[in-house]
DNA sequence: ACATAACCGAGACGGTACGTCAGGTCTTGAC
DNA sequence: GTCAAGACCTGACGTACCGTCTCGGTTATGT
């Protein structure tokens, strides 16, 4: 398609990184009920006409935000065996339990993937991005011979994912960087050959 | 401050029910964004105010309709073996989201115990519930030496629902209960002896 | 459930009244332009929800604070002739011009009236209530012989108002008092047997 | 429209021809209210920033729109007597009454006159045009001895054109061209000698 | 048996946030 | 050096629900 810009004033790229640093900031200082088109506007300094001009809804806009202020590239691990890269990937993933500026941010984010269905497809989008990382991971464990080649990839990477989430939601116990060992254990256990 | 009681209008069971009964309809028909306070007061003809003296919130209403409306009691397998009893308790909880409407209630629900931290302890009441029945069938497992003693019952219990709810709320995947028994198989694969 | 009934928080006269004053004040400080429903409600202290349950509309808003805070009856004159009378009814009229917020309050009240087409009748129906004034008054003096039968009283209605309006609109030339009765003799002079 | 031609661009009478088209168009066909600036940008293909640089303000805009493309002169008439004159005036004016789409364009004028201080005076000026047609008139007629000499000529043209405008704005009644003669002679009734 | 007080409906109230729209200014790039 | 395109801030609009607060009327006790 053409992108065919004849003229006109270019977008300010101040306004563009205000906005995402003031949804960034409120989604994390005061979580993502504080996170409004309003508050962002009003901090930001930024006119919420402009807000609606370049995000279709507050979700995507803090989305954006989130992806590009909060969150942090999680490295896939290289260690050799599939369940010393499970174990890392895990502690890392945990050590977000840990600052709670960014479970409230991620927790906020997941609320609004359920309640607005125009949101979820840029959810899932960036939660693909993250299971990308597991299935590669086991995908090279089952090349190398450590996991059976029949293992249901998307249900092992679901016994990574899941139980994560599911602590962060529900909060019936704490995510501990500790137990990552433990859980790559447990959760290889059922795939080896 | 006495309490006493010396006479009085007692509540009225009518308005009681039908106020579930709409919130409960609400939350089938057009899912949780449709579930106000407002309608549940048109639909069932109770008055906003005597639905906020039975309830201080809109989400625990919300729970109640959906505990006593909406939720079926997942009857407690016995199959003589652990694998057995996994499976097929996971086939019946698989078989929610062959159900739009159960499936919409409960990403409701999780998303408002996200924004509403005076929700997340009904909702999570609810949810120990549910776990409740899977450790104390992991704990006949590991009595009768199916498992080994020293199992992580906690993260075992979030490999089982854990996979479910990260499904449910991404939906990146269906969920099959012709899936339960290799799912059971997985998750009890790393915790045996 | 039950049959329909009339109960409900009455209406608070406060509010309404704040309300009205709110837009009078802001309407002769200000002018019309000033007079915004969120002007309202801010200086009001009357929710802005409040205002649009009672008015349909700002102009509505205004036009009954105006009746009912700024303008005053105009007494109706009995001189015992016809041109005493409308020389010291046109005197009344004018002397309206000498205060600035009253002119303002006008001048934005007849602009609205033709912006807003929902507008017009309100406008009207206090227009017509002036106009009847001067007819009862020139139909006084067609009884008395002063006047031809055969007057044509809306024409002759018209004389005495539009003048005053087209002079408060177009601000071409100064409204005064004293040239009162020059102006009751030239709109009379025709209209005589 | 189109752009420029020869090298080294010039201002583009293109341009301002089709603004003045777009805004009269607008004017007749859909009213004040819709003629907006983006509207009228819209319409004609004239950038928003072209139409600020040669008009400083929308009125501005809509009055030349107004008196280029719609207002029709107002022929001077003369029968040899002023009250002929008189009629023969009043009935061009009254029969702009009988064309919606002019009825509406003026009565937005008015009303933006007098929401827009800054506008009143292009508004004023072209009154005063028309005006300074009957002046002439009453004037002829004083010189001819059919009126007195000290005829109050500024009310006396007040006497022709309020009642227009009252009528207009308020529309109370309508304007009928065959009411110009009984107007005339209503009028001049009190300005004989 | 009847007074008392909690119950219930209706709905008005002060609020917060929404998403939209027009105004008027400013910037860029094409011609 | 004009002009289109259009980004930008401002400010008001009217709507939807929220949770609280009267009202007037109703009904089940406890005395």
């Amino acid at each position: 398609m053409s992108t065919a810009r004849r003229g006109g004033r270019t977008r300010s790229p101040e306004s563009h990184e205000a906005a995402l640093a003031a949804a960034a900031d409120l989604l994390e200082e005061q979580g993502y009920r504080a996170v409004t088109i309003e508050a962002i506007a009003a901090r930001s300094g930024v006119a919420k006409s402009t807000l609606y001009r370049w995000w279709r809804s507050k979700p995507e806009l803090v989305m954006e935000a989130y992806t590009r202020k909060v969150a942090e590239r999680v490295a896939e691990p290289d260690t050799g065996g599939v369940e010393g890269d499970l174990a890392a990937f895990l502690a890392e993933v945990y050590r977000i339990a840990g600052y709670p500026d960014r479970v409230r941010a991620l927790r906020g984010l997941m609320a609004e993937a359920q309640l607005d269905p125009e949101f979820l497809p840029a959810f899932r989008e960036w939660v693909d991005g993250r299971r990308a990382i597991v299935v590669a991971m086991l995908e090279r464990g089952i090349a190398r011979g450590e996991l059976r080649a029949e293992v249901d990839v998307e249900h092992a990477v679901d016994l990574v994912f899941g139980p994560f989430w599911y602590r962060l939601l529900v909060e019936h116990a704490p995510l501990d960087p500790a137990d990552a060992p433990r859980h790559a254990a447990a959760i290889l256990g059922g795939l080896r050959g």
